[in-house]
RNA sequence: GGCCCCAUCGUCUAGGUAGGCCUAGGACACCGGGUUUUCAACCCGGCAACAGGGGUUCAAAUCCCCUUGGGGCUACCA
């Protein structure tokens, strides 16, 4: 029965990284029938966007990553951390400090010179609270450090086994900020201890970390929880996958092209002259929005980082789930396509990795592929609507029995996205169709135009059926194909790219049933004329 | 720079904690062939790895050390 939580800061979206900490500790919490518990941790009141706590929540329940629960928010247990402040004080065991900022970063550079690890100078008498006031009313910041203490600290990671730290290389760090709220390192330790939280599964970038926590827990005289540092998620560029990912590819992709319209580039964005400067030169990253309009405007894919971009292009949350779980996991044997309760159920925490996992896009299509063919036609209509509700695709608000239809004509498909591409032409009217250059000059205007001449024989063919039926159009359809010693896909693809403007679409008698006859003959019709000059 | 983690096919990994069952298994990708009304799906076949160097041992992918290479942290961010 373990307790375990996800504690995200709300500075944005949740990532790749972010759901797969949360997927392992929902999954050791469901596979030892315990709770799992969802934490905000707001502490740094610059970085907190109001929505982001939101999103974050969207996104892990659109994942089905249901906490037991929370939120809760640490901002909002404020008197609680200070009470432990003040015991910590009152004990001695932590310190007033009043460096300035340009004070500490002096320091640093010395030690830096000096290739010494920064260790703050512990004061030999520390502050009074007299001295606080003194210290305010000269405009200096007050902040409180913690006592590290001596000797050694041995973390038993349940991954790595034991990891041992020399207290000397570690500094006596900050638990309490000039603005009074608590730093990370506090706030997760009490709020750890309070909430009952007896397992945290949690990145490696936290490794380092965990010395100063167990100090702390020490000093508290709380309970040590198990810990488990995961292995980080690298994108293909090598190092830690980052929400920055997708800006730094817009901006390889803006410095590689000198032609683009700068200014519009501006303009679309929403941001100023002074701030895309700033971004080119590396200095400032735009949001979101403002990153995914640039890139909309240059017509350039970025990498999907955020989990609402894997749902914009068109996967499956069974697929980011499934992907995930097997990112420095796995539970031995050959199979690797799963449910999450087939992931709950062979959950083995004992079963981690320690290396670093590259984030590989092919397989997780791959995956995709796979958990499509799995749904069952009801579930996969629904997520194929959730995409279409985010995909500015005009098949938006499209009858569930047509929609039905279409998901059903693409069995075999990658993607969420890929099913709305091949079928898009539904509904277009006539003369919104854009044709395919390429297409069109492959299977209509090549040799001398045979294809345009195939369209001609098509027309009359239907008009002269007596009577319109799907079976007496394949029926003419192949008969012509017989009669002209061709194969089906001479006949097939002209009429294609007259109906849906490229050679990819839904199967082509499919496609002929859901346009009707008349859109079909009036497209036919429109393609002759437009590429007969 | 300091501290810490890691190292099996191109990628994700099995095997490593009880060394011989490993002439190293699977999946994705890739290459070749088949099927086919497009794309995809599907079927058959193929390529491909224990980073390097020392030990320990009758025996090492598996244990130890070093080198090299990757990664993380190094904030009044979390």
């Amino acid at each position: 029965m373990a307790v375990t939580r996800f504690a995200p800061s709300p500075t944005g979206y949740l990532h790749i990284g972010g759901a797969r900490t949360a997927l392992f500790d929902l999954l050791w919490a469901r596979k030892t029938g315990g709770k799992f518990i969802l934490r905000i941790e707001d502490t740094d009141q610059s970085r907190n966007s109001p929505t982001a706590a939101e999103q974050v929540m969207n996104d892990l329940k659109w994942l089905g990553i249901n906490w037991d629960a929370g939120p809760f928010y640490q901002s909002q247990r404020r008197e609680i951390y200070d009470k432990y402040i003040a015991q910590l004080l009152n004990d001695g065991k932590a310190y007033y400090c009043f460096d300035t900022p340009d004070e500490l970063g002096a320091i640093r550079a010395e030690c830096e010179r000096a290739k010494k690890n920064f260790i703050y100078a512990r004061p030999e008498n520390f502050p009074a609270e007299a001295d606080v006031e003194a210290a305010r009313a000269q405009g200096r910041p007050v902040v409180v450090r913690f006592c590290m203490p001596t000797g050694e600290i041995v973390v038993e990671d349940t991954i790595r086994g034991q990891v041992k730290f020399d207290c000397a290389n570690l500094s006596d760090f900050i638990i309490q900020k000039n603005d009074g709220f608590p730093t990370y390192h506090l706030a997760c330790v009490i709020d750890d201890e309070l909430m009952g939280i007896d397992c945290v599964i949690r990145g490696q970038e936290h490794l380092m970390n965990t010395p100063l926590h167990i100090a702390l827990q020490n000093a508290l005289g709380f309970k040590r929880p198990a810990y488990a540092h995961i292995s980080v998620t690298v994108s293909e560029g090598g190092g830690k996958m980052s929400k920055r990912d997708r800006a730094k590819v817009l901006k390889a992709a803006i410095k590689a092209n000198p032609e683009i319209d700068l200014e519009k580039l501006i303009e679309v964005g929403g941001l100023t002259n002074d701030k895309l400067k700033r971004f080119l030169k590396g200095k400032e990253v735009p949001d979101n929005p403002q990153v995914d309009a640039m890139a909309k405007f240059l017509g350039i894919e970025l990498p999907e980082i955020n989990i609402v971009d894997f749902l914009k292009s068109g996967y499956l949350p069974e697929t980011l789930v499934n992907f995930i779980a097997l990112l420095g996991y796995s539970p031995g044997g050959d199979k690797e396509i799963m449910t999450l309760d087939e992931i709950i159920e062979s959950f083995d925490p004992s079963r981690f990795n320690k290396t670093n996992s590259l984030f590989d896009r092919k397989k997780l299509l791959s995956f995709n592929t796979e958990h499509i063919k799995m749904l069952d036609a009801e579930t996969l209509l629904g997520r194929y609507k959730d995409y279409l509700a985010v995909a500015d695709s005009p098949a938006k608000g499209a009858d569930d029995a047509l929609l039905g239809r279409i998901v059903k004509s693409c069995d075999g498909a990658r993607t969420l996205a890929e099913i709305d591409k091949k079928s898009r032409f539904l509904f277009c009217d006539n003369e919104e169709i854009e044709y395919d250059e390429k297409s069109v000059k492959k299977v209509l205007l090549k040799n001398d135009g045979e294809g345009l001449a195939m369209l001609a024989l098509l027309k009359a063919g239907l008009n002269q059926l007596a009577e319109v039926t799907n079976e007496s159009v394949e029926k003419m359809l192949r008969d012509l194909a017989e009669e002209k010693q061709l194969g089906l896909g001479k006949i097939a693809q002209p009429l294609r790219v007259a109906i849906c403007g490229s050679t990819v679409s839904i199967p082509i008698f499919e496609a002929i049933d859901l346009l009707g006859l008349e859109k079909t003959i009036e497209r036919i019709e429109a393609a002759i004329k437009k590429f007969s000059s």
